[in-house]
DNA sequence: ATAGAATCGGAACGATGGTTCCGATTGAGG
DNA sequence: CCTCAATCGGAACCATCGTTCCGATTCTAT
């Protein structure tokens, strides 16, 4: 029985033939799309169609809805690793923090798709996918606590605490109200208080 | 309180049979401990079941899962109004303002159906349940109003905006991180900032 | 006690959506 | 070209739920 699945893209590189690796491209770019706008609550039938395949198309590169989600936010949470490696030795570190902040919450206000990976699945995700939430909260650690060295950000605050307040401003964002004026709030809170 | 229309019938008040009355009741407190535990996400079935009911029997008295849903949330939030109107004319307007924040969110904190009442279909209701939202607005805006000429709250917010933030310090207790500091974050930004 | 109406329970229906299966199709080596 | 295994498409399967229906049951007025 033929049963490994090449839904491990991690292990030995098997060649895909060629219509097959370019559906696999096609998935995953409208998968992202559609999962970024509407999250988890996308159908699978519907990213098959609009990528022009059957779904035993998508299913034959991810063994599940759940892992074809997962790749895509995976992928995207690195990127916002990433981000935060590049600005972990800026030269002010009060301005990287904020600018780092201010990054994520606009990298995720207008997507509900990440915003679920971020709170329901992720950011601290439990499974296959805790090393990333390591990364990330050791990443951003570091940019908060030079931020707290440099008496940019009120001490005591952890990495975890921070990333809360970061979901809880793009749950602000979803809610309405001036956008700039309730990210101030929560920007001016984070300051050193008096 | 004009408004109306939960049951099927919106005329005068027929008297039940006894056990019909009994059995509302009872499906209206095992509802509302379920919906304010799980959300929408709970199943009739599980509701009826939990009632000692068949669901027939609720759907006799509310004629869609989203009307009993409502029903509940409507009288949660018409707490949530009353609670407002009683701070209204506090000594303190600070205090009265602070107060009343924290106890939205400590009311809606553990409950994940009030907080997809506030967010999905809430705090800003559309149709039927307009009224509500006018009158949350409204007795919200009496209490910032105050709070911002007593200097206690930063100049410039609306009902929205604190609303907004409501929901946002909802979402980052549901993430984690330490509740108490997260949400001094949030209230240090809301007061006058120098 | 009895009948008629109100109410009950839960099987059945229909819609939705994830996942599997398999005959048809197609790419690539010979 | 030709062959065959990899790949494809999408019908079919299954599980979940909201909602409806109707024969059985229970209440209440007489």
């Amino acid at each position: 029985m033929p049963s490994n699945a090449q839904t491990r893209e991690a292990e030995p590189d098997k060649p895909l033939r060629a219509d097959a690796r370019r559906n696999r491209a096609r998935v995953l770019e409208v998968a992202h799309e559609m999962f970024l706008a509407e999250g988890m609550a996308v159908p699978i039938d519907a990213i098959a169609e609009r990528a022009g395949v059957g779904v035993g198309t998508v299913y034959r590169h991810f063994p599940t809805k759940e892992a074809l989600f997962e790749a895509i936010m995976t992928h995207r949470i690195q990127d916002m690793i990433d981000e935060a490696r590049g600005l972990a030795d800026a030269d002010d570190p009060g301005a990287a923090f904020f600018s780092y902040f201010l990054y994520i919450v606009e990298r995720t206000e207008s997507s509900k798709g990440v915003h679920e990976a971020l709170v329901k699945s992720g950011f601290q995700f439990d499974e296959r996918v805790g090393d990333l939430a390591a990364e990330m909260r050791e990443s951003l650690g570091v940019l908060l606590r030079r931020a707290q060295e440099a008496g940019a950000v009120r001490a005591g605050l952890t990495a975890s605490d921070v990333k809360a307040l970061m979901a809880g401003v793009t749950e602000m964002r979803r809610m309405g109200g001036d956008h700039d004026l309730t990210l101030a709030v929560v920007l001016a809170g984070l300051r050193p208080q008096v």
